[in-house]
Formats: structure tokens, sequence, C-alpha cells
DNA sequence: CGATTTCCTGACCGTTCGTTCAGTATTGAT
DNA sequence: ATCAATACTGAACGAACGGTCAGGAAATCG
């Protein structure tokens, strides 16, 4: 909090005046990565497409909000239930990991996406990888959102190898 | 440092006889993870085949390289250089990287890897998706080591996509 | 203009947490 | 049995940190 208060120029107490606490706070902000996210979920859920095209979908999609709202998502990515914020924030998150799942679940079997590695393992690396982003990602105009997007599902569906 | 205490069934005190500090600690188990890598890093630069394989090789290594010093290597991706400490580790994690970023370029110029998407951005998602791992491995004997090296090299190199 | 709400400061409180240290068992070698 | 090194405990210290509160500018409105 003095940190914070410090970068925005203001005593702490300037803070505590907008916001009840750091909890508080900390809900803000989680809740505008995962509003972002969710909405993404909605729009993909209601598609009527095959699976394949709805998770590569959520997967652009959720490259973009993670680009769009990335200090947001990077926060969210840290959480590790430490308060009850944080657990509410992982309740939500864990929503959207289980739609992924959903959509891993049902290519597999439409026989879109290979069957040789368990769907519950790919779930988890598909957004694994989408998720890494906030690890490197600047937002300095040297990585689009839509390139970056089409990056990641170029890698996670069809990989790195030619041919 | 209580909290490590108390699971140890000893006083803050006797933590401090086996180590000089919070720091100290921290080193030591950030080189636990750090020297693992590193070694599989150095085992693989030796190789004489292609950059693919040795690409691929690195990926499997690492993989298993997580696994078995799972709680070591969740240390080592959560650090963020807050410290002196800190900062060595991710000097050391980067030399790593430029490993990695290398043996992608090697690939790339050599046609096997896919020159569509940008090296360095397949660098990073190359080793987004192996440390994504911590975040939800458990070992608890569901997931071999081999076997995830496996299904992460397969996804990465091949993609989910079948055919 | 005066009144009220909004915004913010400065000082302070209480807790948490990393660290220190004097003293005490415990172990091992001679 | 003696001595010394090793392995701790318990109490305390001090800095860091989240939070509170009385009061004062500054903006807003009738």
């Amino acid at each position: 909090m003095e940190d914070l208060a410090a970068r925005l120029g203001v005593t702490k107490s300037a803070i505590y005046h907008h916001f009840a606490g750091k909890d508080a706070l900390l809900a803000e902000a989680l809740d505008h990565a995962l509003s972002g996210l969710e909405a993404v979920a909605g729009q993909v859920r209601e598609l009527d497409r095959p699976a394949v095209e709805r998770l590569e979908l959520l997967v652009r999609r959720s490259v973009e909000v993670l680009v769009e709202r990335l200090p947001y998502v990077t926060l969210l990515v840290r959480v590790r239930g430490n308060s009850d914020v944080e657990r509410d924030a992982l309740a939500r998150r864990r929503r959207i990991d289980r739609l992924v799942a959903e959509l891993v679940g049902e290519a597999v079997s439409a026989g879109d996406l290979r069957p040789d590695v368990d769907p519950a393992v790919t779930a988890r690396l598909l957004f694994g990888l989408v998720n890494s982003l906030t690890e490197w990602l600047r937002v300095d105009g040297r990585h689009e959102a839509p390139t970056l997007a089409a990056a990641v599902s170029t890698v996670a569906f069809d990989g790195l190898r030619v041919g």
C-alpha cells in the first residue's frame, strides 16, 4: 500500500478514502481480469460451432483479453488463495478452466484433437501456455494482440514442427 | 520463517542455527532448482545432433527435472527479482533461456521449426509451457515424469490437432 | 457568498515478521 | 568423566506494514 501510494504521488490515507482496504482494492483489480475472461467464455459457450473451433476461439480471445488487461491478468495468475478475496477469484477462474476442459473433451470425442494425451492435461497445458504470456509480455507495441493470439493458437494446435 | 519453523516442529531460532538468514535459505533452494536445469542445459549443449532434437531433449529433460525437484522449480518460477539473491537466480535462468532461444533459431534456420512464428516468441512460449506445469502438478503418482515430458513435447512440437 | 461534500495529509497505533542472543540440553570425542 | 562442539529454546528487539483518525484544503452546489 505504501509503494502504491508513493507511485500515485499521494499518501496511504488517500487510498483508504477510495477503497475499504487492501482486499477491496485487490478484489476490484481481480474482477477486472475475471470479467473480461468470463465475457469471452460466455461468448464462446453460446456459439453453435464444433468444439475445436470454439476452443480455438476461446484461446485467441483469451490472449486478446490478456494483452488488453495485462496488469490485471498478471495479478490474477499470481493469486494463490491466501485470503477470501483470492479464494473467490480462484473459484471464478476454476469455472472457466472447467469450460476449457469440457471443450477439450468434446473436441477429442469429435476426433478433432489428439486422444493420446490426457484431456485434463491437455486443457491445463493449453491455458498454461496462454497464461505464460504474463511472464514476459510487455505492452510496448512490439507484439500486437491478434498476432500474438495467432502465434499461441498455431503453436498449441498445429505445433512448432514443420511438415 | 515462522510458518516454516512451525512446519518443521522447531522454533525460528533453530533455523538460524543452520542458515545465515532468509536469503541464504532461499539461495540454497533456488540453487537446487537451477543446478538441475543447468545440468541438462550443459548436457544438451554438448550433444552432436540437429538443433530440433537437442531442443526437444532439453524440453523433455527440463520437464523431468521440474517433476523431480518440483517445490524448488516452483519457487524459482515465482521469483521476481525483489532481492540480490532473486536477481542472481534470474540471471542464471536467463542464461538457460538464451540457450533455448539459440536452439530455436538454429532449428528454424535448419528448416525444422516453422518460421512463421517469431523465434523469440517461440522460445518463450516453449518454456512458458514447460514452467506452467508448476501451476497444477502434484507429485502423487498420477503423472509419471516421462509420460508428462512426452505430453509436453508432443503438444509443443506436433500440436493438439489431429492430422 | 456560505455550506456541504469530496479529497487528502500527517501522525499514530497494533501486528507481523526477520533477526539476535544469552542460556541450555544433547551429542561425540578423548 | 571431561570437555567441546553441536543443536536447540525463549525472550526480546526493531523495522516494515496495514490500517485509523482528527483535521484541513479543494471542489461543488444552492
